[in-house]
DNA sequence: ATAAATTCTTGACGAAGTTAATTAAATCTC
DNA sequence: GAGATTTAATTAACTTCGTCAAGAATTTAT
């Protein structure tokens, strides 16, 4: 009986860490491109691919003709297969649950989502158990071991708890043990945003910077901070709340008991109340004050601008503190990006510090799934487990 | 003839740094403890521990009576002897050079300070040079190895050079090659408040959180952040102007070319600036108003806590962010906090955000020698290399 | 063809830290 | 007060990880 490949990552040392990380986010590299970039010696590289290679996670490309114009031996890249092993991601939202399946790569194949009927702790345990089951048909089941799950609030990944959640009314809810039970899947925990930024540092805009933050706005107004790879946390589990920035001194009350927060001036709710006032009409949609805006309406107009200039303010801020190399700003509902974006960058330009203003600014839509997705990222990172953490 | 002992820490793996700055900054530990705080094992301490103390850089305790309640072998701690090297340190400000010496423990054990009567590179050099040589008399020339330069502005520690300095005038400076040439020291070079900041990491409020913040309020404002043991520096340079974070949209305008930054409200010149529109005294001076505050002047009364609110507003964006576990105000020049404090912590707590609130939030003044003695923390720093990188 | 260049592999070696057993020095128990 | 118990420190064998140096593989250049 041939002796069978082993069934999960061989990751067994720093190095071997170092080196599938490199391979599988910075695309197909030669060995010794691996050993230049991450300081190992080229001996290591081949001795750490080995055991991938011959797991599956890992092939060796053929060297397609020249590769580099000199003399010397062609180099064979390493590269991932991507369908080696398939991972859950499930957000969790006050309404439904939404999950996907993705590769390796965190590219998705396979999605579908529950509406939330209940917020009892044992109905959301079945009802993503079920949506679990679902998206694992066929042979995707066969190559899923691990499940990343993204709840908005305060979540404690080390021990798997959600500690708390305005949305689901949730206080130390166990929910990763009890989600392991219920799965027989190993479950990573993780904040909403902070899984987010984790898609994004693995398999986006953050690939390669030393440091970067994500922001989301919508809703709620939130970011994620990595520096030196690693996620700042908050030594009480607090951090990232760009949206609790203080920017307009005596501006609107916040819900959080502040005034002039970036959140209580540019959340979709506070848009809508100030461009309700604004119009005269308290019974104005979203989509229409979007759609007025767009055809030129200048009270209307000046709401989103005023939206787009607090999170501008906001941004500085962050970067001014913190320096990071590239900034990611993407939403959540209604995506009227070109009512904030210009006013964003110009405010940003203005108020950011000296070359701190350097850092890349992306300003995107956030399709619908990405949120999953981080949850599938998180669990994909948790192979990883030395560099968790 | 007898072998002399190493003339150098005998810092040569991880386990030697982890254990020797365990002792420096955690005071006498037995190694057992050390081996539990730091999760090696007892033997790497007692291995690692032993050239430290051949080389006389740590010493055993005798075990003082009973340590335990209990039985068992009584501890043997191990204490830092903070005599066996001296540091320099070297705070450069505009108008002079402030110089001090102190031991292992960054205790001051000599001071002095000399005029700079001029901004010339070479002059600068040569009066820091004859400083050092002045500071270095009689037996402490002899264990003196390594010499901190503090400067405000753009440092690159790394190279040792200084980028940019608006006080000295300065564009690319390699004054750390400069320095070592004309003192034979080894020469660390570090932005004045980020040298603060290791010294209060190493030796004072930071000791033993795994985040903090160090913010100096005066002619700048500025801070330091620490997460994970590393000094945050920013993709580009720049990091930790919390001086230009916008907290008043629409305020003053600042010289950095935004508006309603915390130093276009709070520092010294925007205070008497205000100060003396509020009197009406285009001479006031800032003595006179901080006396007449205190005395019971409301308007000036007012002045002072509009700047600490502003500080307040600032450091609440910065532990929302950030989430650090202690926060470390301290001010140069005039120290007025008596005006300060309280409105500062009337603000912070209002717009602290949740649990981040709970940072440790210390108020106090900056010693005249403190800048010099963060220098000097640096130069102990850099005794680990490795960490440093 | 031969040389030079570059990639990759191999095996010996060395450094660092762990485990497990041992020694050391105290208190506790009877 | 002798022996048991407990905790601290040391020692020695061993494991693991990764480097080094030599060489094999595979190309271009002359």
């Amino acid at each position: 009986m041939p002796r069978s490949a082993p069934a999960r990552a061989p990751i067994t040392s720093p190095a071997a860490a170092t080196v599938f990380t490199t391979v599988l986010t910075e695309g197909p590299v030669s060995r010794v491109d691996v050993a230049r970039r991450t300081g190992l010696s080229s001996a290591a590289v081949t001795k750490a691919a080995r055991p991938f290679i011959e797991a599956g996670y890992l092939e060796e490309l053929a060297s397609e003709g020249r590769t580099a114009p000199g003399a010397g031996r062609p180099a064979n890249p390493l590269a991932i297969r991507p369908d080696r092993e398939y991972f859950v991601g499930v957000k969790i939202t006050g309404d439904d649950l939404i999950g996907v399946v993705t590769d390796l790569r965190a590219d998705v194949r396979a999605s579908a989502h529950h509406a939330l009927t209940s917020h009892d702790v044992e109905h959301v345990v079945r009802a993503l158990a079920d949506l679990v089951g679902e998206l694992l048909s066929g042979d995707l089941r066969e190559r899923a071991y691990c499940l990343g799950v993204a709840v908005s609030g305060d979540v404690d990944r080390a021990s798997g708890v959600v500690r708390y959640s305005p949305f689901l009314g949730w206080r130390d809810v166990p929910l990763a043990s009890l989600l392991e039970d219920a799965t027989g899947l190993t479950v990573t925990l993780e904040n909403d945003v902070k899984a987010l930024a984790v898609a994004e540092q693995w398999f986006g805009e953050g690939v390669g910077a030393s440091s970067f933050a994500l922001v989301t706005v919508g809703t709620g107004i939130g970011s994620a901070l990595v520096v030196g790879g690693d996620l700042v946390r908050g030594a009480h589990g607090v951090a990232g709340e760009i949206g609790h920035v203080p920017v307009a001194d005596g501006g609107p009350p916040c819900h959080c008991g502040g005034r002039g927060c970036v959140e209580a001036i540019a959340s979709t709710e506070a848009i809508l109340t100030h461009a309700r006032a604004v119009s005269g009409e308290p019974a104005l949609t979203m989509e229409d004050a979007v759609a007025r805006a767009r055809g030129g309406d200048e009270p209307l107009r000046g709401v989103f601008a005023g939206a787009g200039h607090a999170i501008g303010l906001g941004l500085a801020a962050l970067v001014n503190l913190f320096g990071p190399e590239r900034v990611v700003v993407s939403g959540e509902g209604v995506a009227a990006y070109d009512l904030f974006e210009e006013q964003i960058r110009r405010t940003f330009a203005v108020q950011a510090f000296g070359s701190a203003a350097r850092c890349g600014l992306v300003i995107r839509p956030l399709p619908f799934e990405e949120w999953a997705r981080g949850a599938a990222a998180v669990a994909i990172q948790s192979l990883f487990v030395a560099e968790s953490v």
